[in-house]
DNA sequence: CTGTTAGCGCATTCAG
DNA sequence: CTGAATGCGCTAACAG
C-alpha cells in the first residue's frame, strides 16, 4: 500500500490504473453510483482502494466545487475558558455536518483579527464566525460590502446596526435579573467592575443596563473602570466602600477576569456587608473564593447557535434577513451574595 | 471589483485577462519576480489586482505544491481551559509561520479521535498534533506504520515506546517536588485523587510517581480512584480521613477537574489537618477555595513546543530521531497547604 | 521581458 | 455498463 509518484499518496488515477478502469468509474464508485456497474469491477475497485489505502483528496474536490466544507472562526482571545467553550460548541455542529474548523486567535488585537479573517478567506473557507476583539467595527462594516463576501456570524460581541447574523447573551435582561435578585437580598448599592471596554459591545451593553436598572429599581449604583492593575483596583475599591458607609454593597464583575481581579484585590478580606457577583462560568465561580454568584452565559450553546446559523446560510441556502439570537444567561446563586 | 463567472471570486485568469497578459506573468508578479518585468506591466497588474480585489487561492496552490500550510490538532476535550491554552500556544507558532490550524475535538472518545485524524488528513494537513484521549494507543501505533504518513507530535499524553515526537510535563519530577514540599510542611500522608486513568499516560505516570516517591520520602500514601460522582467521593474521603486519624494528610488532585470535585466533596468543611493540592492552572487554583497549591503545567508553552517540533520536521526538513520534550511544571504555593 | 504548455486530483459532461 | 475529454486555479519547465 503506497503511492507511486514522488512519495505522494495514492490518487484516483493510481486507483484507476491499478484496477484497470478509468477515473470516471472510480469517481462513480466513490459516490455510490453502482446503478449500472458490474459486480466485478465494483469488487475489484473495492479491493484496490483498500490495498492502496486510498482516500479522496478533499482539496481537489473543493477546487472544482463551490464549497470547501471548511469554516473559519476568529476568536478574540483563545486563552480564556469562555472562548474554548464557544469553540467546543461550534465544533460539535461542525462534526455533525462533516465540516472542518479553522481556528485563528486574534490575541485581542484588531490588526491580527483583520489579518486572520483575510487568511481564512484565502484558505477558501465557506464562511466565518467572528468573535471580534472590539474596536474593529469600521473594518467589519466595510468588509460587509465586499463583493462575493462569504457568510459571517458575529459571536458574543456584535456590530450595530445589525448587518451580520449574530449570537449573543441577553445581556440587558440578565443584568436586570441579577439586580433584582440583589435587591431582594437587601443590597442597596451596586458597583459594576470592568476593564475599559469602549468598542466592545457586550461591555457597553452591560454597563448601560446596570445604569438604567439601578435607577429603575431604586438601587444606588456606579461603574468602576480600572486599568491600573490589582493595586489600583484595591485602593479604588477601598475608597469606594469607604464612601458607601454601611450600605449593603455588591461588587458586580463584568467577566471571569474581573472577578478574579476583585478576589485578588480584596484578598485582605474586607467583606462584611460586601457581596460579589459576576458574569462567569458556573463551574469556576462555584469554587472561587466563597462561591461567587454568577450569570453563566452558556458559551457552548452560543457556539452551537452561531454554527447553526452559519450552516443554514451556507449549506441550506437560507436567505433570511440577518438576525440576532439571544441566549439567556443563567443566574447561579452561591455564598458570595448570601450575606 | 468582482468576479465574472458564476459569482466566483476573481481568479488569476481573470486578472491576466483584465491586464492583457498571461497567467504566468501574474504568477511571477505575485512571487516578486520583477527581475525582467517592465515597469509598465508591473504597474498595470498592480492596478488590476487592486481593482478586482484579487487574492490567490491557497487551495489551488496547495494542489500543485507538496505542502498545504495547514496543520491539524486533535484535542481530547476542548471544553477544558488546559486545552484552550495548548491551542493558544500552537496558534502562536502557526501565526509566526503563516500556517492555518484545523481543530478537532474528540470529546474524550477514541472513536472520534480516529475519525478526526482521518478527516484532518483528508483535508491535506501537512502534519498533526495529537492530544490523545487515551485508550487509543493500538490504533496510533498502527497508524505510525502507514505509508506516506504525515508527521505527528503527541502533546501532553504520550504513546510508549516513543515512536512519535512528544511534548509532556516532567510529571515524575514534578510529583517528587510536590511531595518533598508537602513533607517539608509536615504532612505525613498523601492521597492522590483521580478519575480512572487506565490508558492515559499522564495519569499512570503521576500515579506511579506518587507511589514511588512516597516510599522514598517515608510518607504514607495511597491512590484514590473515584468514578461514582461527588457523593461517592465525599464518603470515600471521609472514610479515608477517619482511618488517617490525626496524621497531617494532603489530598493531591490529578487535575483541575478532580480539584473541583474535591472542593465540592469537602464543602461541608472538614479541613483541620487536611491539605489540598493539585495539578492545575495557577490562575484558577489561586482563587479556588482558600487558594490551592498547585503544579502549573504551562500549557501554552507546551503547545508552542509541540508546534515548533512539528514545523521543524515539516518545513525545515528535520530528520532527527523522534524525541520527548519535557516542560517543567511550576510549583505554586497557596493557602491550602499552609496549615 | 513574456507566453505556451502541461499537470496537481477530482467531477462532469458527452459519447459510446 | 464504461471511458475520453475538459476544466477548477495555480505553478513550473521550456520556449521564444
Amino acid at each position: 500500500m503506497s503511492a507511486n509518484k514522488a512519495g505522494r499518496k495514492a490518487s484516483m488515477g493510481d486507483v484507476a490504473a491499478a484496477a484497470g478502469v478509468s477515473k470516471t468509474t472510480i469517481s462513480r464508485y466513490l459516490h455510490g453510483e453502482f446503478g449500472y456497474m458490474s459486480e466485478q469491477t465494483k469488487a475489484k475497485i473495492e479491493g484496490v482502494i483498500k490495498e492502496l489505502g486510498y482516500r479522496p483528496n478533499k482539496m481537489a474536490q473543493s477546487l472544482k466545487a463551490t464549497v470547501s466544507h471548511m469554516v473559519g472562526v476568529s476568536i478574540a482571545d483563545m486563552g480564556n475558558p469562555f472562548s474554548s467553550l464557544l469553540i467546543k460548541g461550534i465544533q460539535e455542529e461542525c462534526r455533525a455536518r462533516d465540516v472542518q474548523l479553522l481556528v485563528s486567535d486574534s490575541n485581542n488585537q484588531p490588526t491580527l483579527e483583520r489579518a486572520n479573517i483575510e487568511s481564512l478567506l484565502d484558505a477558501q473557507v465557506d464562511g466565518l464566525i467572528v468573535n471580534t476583539v472590539g474596536n474593529n467595527d469600521d473594518w467589519l462594516v466595510r468588509f460587509h460590502d465586499r463583493a462575493n463576501r462569504k457568510p459571517v456570524v458575529m459571536l458574543d460581541r456584535i456590530v450595530l446596526p445589525l448587518i451580520y447574523d449574530s449570537v449573543t447573551n441577553n445581556n440587558d435582561a440578565a443584568v436586570r435579573e441579577m439586580l433584582e435578585y440583589l435587591k431582594g437580598q437587601g443590597f442597596a448599592y451596586v458597583v459594576f467592575v470592568m476593564r475599559p471596554g469602549e468598542g466592545i459591545s457586550t461591555r457597553t451593553a452591560r454597563r448601560q443596563a446596570v445604569e438604567r436598572y439601578c435607577d429603575d429599581l431604586g438601587l444606588g449604583g456606579e461603574v468602576l473602570v480600572y486599568d491600573d492593575g490589582i493595586d489600583g483596583l484595591r485602593s479604588r475599591i477601598a475608597n469606594l466602600l469607604e464612601l458607601c458607609g454601611n450600605r449593603k454593597t455588591c461588587l458586580f464583575a463584568n467577566n471571569d477576569e474581573s472577578m478574579r481581579d476583585i478576589l485578588e484585590a480584596t484578598s485582605a478580606g474586607l467583606r462584611r456587608h460586601v457581596g460579589v457577583c459576576s458574569f462567569a462560568d458556573e463551574h469556576w465561580a462555584k469554587y472561587s473564593g466563597p462561591g461567587i454568584t454568577c450569570l453563566d452565559q452558556e458559551p457552548m450553546l452560543m457556539g452551537r447557535r452561531a454554527a447553526q446559523k452559519l450552516f443554514a446560510r451556507i449549506y441550506d441556502g437560507s436567505e433570511e434577513p440577518c438576525s440576532l439570537d439571544e441566549v439567556p444567561a443563567r443566574l447561579c446563586i452561591f455564598a458570595s451574595t448570601e450575606i
